[in-house]
DNA sequence: TCTGGCACTCGGCCCGGGTGAGTGCCAGGA
DNA sequence: TCCTGGCACTCACCCGGGCCGAGTGCCAGA
């Protein structure tokens, strides 16, 4: 295994090269670094290290860089959470407390996420599938023409619109909309199904091919919005990238603008917990020269969707995984008490 | 004036420039153009063009570009409208057919608008402003909490949470509804404060304090959601901009995330007919670089929102403008179909 | 008014030398 | 055994000069 110090050398690299952005050498490395040994045997730990893929040269005779692994390496045993400073604290609070509704929330926490790390910011919206149902509405829009309201507990809503073959009386619309109410308010969407489906036996015949068609596009809601949606901001962040611009930058603003990428991505990440993913670990190859680090949020114990940062593998991340877990525990505050 | 020959000769400078994203000499313009003449003869030609501030020289010895102005008067007089193929026609057709619902739409079109024209597109939701009310709902989520819910016929969904200081009796917000739809449905969202004026006054005392918060509440989700919204896409298009790119790129990212922003630049459009900005017609700084082609666009005769593309001076202004055209039109027929 | 000719300009490209950061290796010392 | 200073070597980068060619402006003649 590496010795102590080769892993200071390693860490050393990781911080210089973060700053610069410029292959470090071995004197540079010894000048900025109580490291306590000379040069050259910092030379012959860089050749170790090396050796075992964590760090590269991009040409002979200059310094070097990490590597993925080498990041990994930093991520896993020699980088802590950098905490945020207390004014920082009080600015994110602030920032979020002025939102007025769940679109705002995320909007406000898309910002603030691509200020605070300067990289592009993603943000999940509260899953459908995790959700409980708050309440169902009907309106009759014309004789046989519904619209139904689906509101859920974190203050998402969705509307569908019915036609009906048959016209559907006022108390009869009551009736369903109250029992239909009474027996999902309060669930989780995934247990509604189970719950209407013996619904439309208990109506008169000539309304059950009304209800029936009611339920369906109602299950049908459920399905569809089961796709998760996302926000995502900060782009203007990514020409901070690198010097080589173009070819970079194109296959990251392709991936981001596909949401179902994105979705995919946060979907392989931990649901617990934070999942930092660098380079080729992300499977898209459009951000194989990307970090992500997400982790999920929630407005009780559970996480109920995730959040996290896309930047370029030589990024801060101490500095951006504390970022990125101080906004999820205020987002989830926030969403506990709306 | 200019004669005829020079402002052809304007019009194969900017084709041309567009094409090849390069300055167009004399002579080359000669070989791809059948202008009949020398390039000597459009070498004076293009001297006085410059003269006029038409095109510009980068540098000594090379060719020219157009400038701003030479746009200008390229869009004005020498560019028509290139109309859509019909295979084309008929993708953007099927495409925005499968949508579900106004988010659906949106999407829809900001996809099909970038990939139709390989630049950036915004679109912004139909106006609350120029909507009408289909429905107003309230729900009582709580003995003393209600959820407002308030539906456009653009399809479009607000909905707030209210507090009340007294609970509200169930009979008395079946009242209220019903007189509040019977008022308002059908009506402009800006005429509505005018409509609902007296409304506390016809009911029981007990109950008007709360008449009078929900009423508050209403007007404020009028005034504050009439901000519009916006949809931006396709800006991995954005890498095709130029080759000098980290600092032209940036500032348009900037922008673009600014909503607020983009809102204003497509409130300064004019309402009917298409709107063409070029270059530092654009009051925000971050945009002089760019042009826009904006259009308005609406379920029946009258506009309701606007879409438009956001490009590099140097576009294919025929093409864009057709293809944004087309895509307004279709988008209008969706809308009036649901 | 257009044309061909001509001299001129100047950005882009290639080449070659100098510079310096950085390396690998080695022999000597703790 | 491990660390250190020394040394030769490599190679990207910078700079200046010279060549090339596209493109221009001007002018005299048709």
């Amino acid at each position: 295994m590496l010795s102590e110090r080769r892993l200071e050398v390693l860490r050393a690299i990781v911080q210089d090269y973060v700053g610069t952005e410029e292959p470090v050498g071995s004197k540079a490395l010894t000048e900025r670094h109580q490291l306590g040994v000379s040069p050259a045997t910092v030379r012959n730990d860089m050749a170790a290290l090396e050796e075992e893929g964590f760090i590269a040269q991009p040409h002979t005779s200059a310094g070097r860089i990490p590597t993925d692994k080498g990041y990994r390496l930093f991520v896993d045993k020699l980088a802590g959470v950098k905490p945020l400073s207390s004014p920082e604290r009080r600015a994110i609070q602030n920032f979020l407390d002025g939102a007025v509704d769940l679109d705002d929330v995320v909007g406000r926490t898309v910002r603030l996420l691509a200020q605070l790390t300067r990289q592009v910011a993603v943000v999940q919206y509260p899953s459908l599938t995790r959700s409980t149902v708050r309440h169902v509405e009907l309106l009759a829009l014309a004789p046989a023409r519904l619209m139904l309201v689906l509101i859920t507990d974190t203050g998402r809503v969705e509307q569908r619109l019915i036609d009906c073959q048959t016209p559907f009386a006022e108390t009869s619309l009551a009736d369903l909309r109250a029992r239909l109410n009474s027996r999902v308010v309060g669930r989780r969407f995934t247990d509604v199904p189970q719950l209407v489906q013996d619904l439309p036996e208990s109506f008169e015949q000539d309304d059950r091919g009304t209800v029936s068609t009611v339920l369906s596009v109602l299950l049908e809601t459920l399905v569809e919005e089961t796709e998760e949606r996302l926000m995502i901001g900060g782009t203007a962040n990514l020409t901070r990238f690198g010097h080589d611009f173009p070819l970079t930058i194109r296959p990251v603003l392709e991936a981001l603008e596909e949401h179902v990428v994105m979705l995919k991505l946060l979907g392989e990440a931990k649901d617990s917990g934070m999942t930092v993913r660098i380079g080729h670990e992300n499977a898209h190859e459009g951000l194989t020269s990307t970090s992500v680090v997400t982790v999920g949020y929630g407005s009780g114990d559970e996480a109920v969707a995730k959040l996290g940062v896309v930047g370029p593998t030589r990024m801060d991340y101490p500095g951006t995984m504390g970022a990125v877990r101080a906004v999820a525990r205020y987002v989830g505050q926030i969403l506990a008490e709306s």
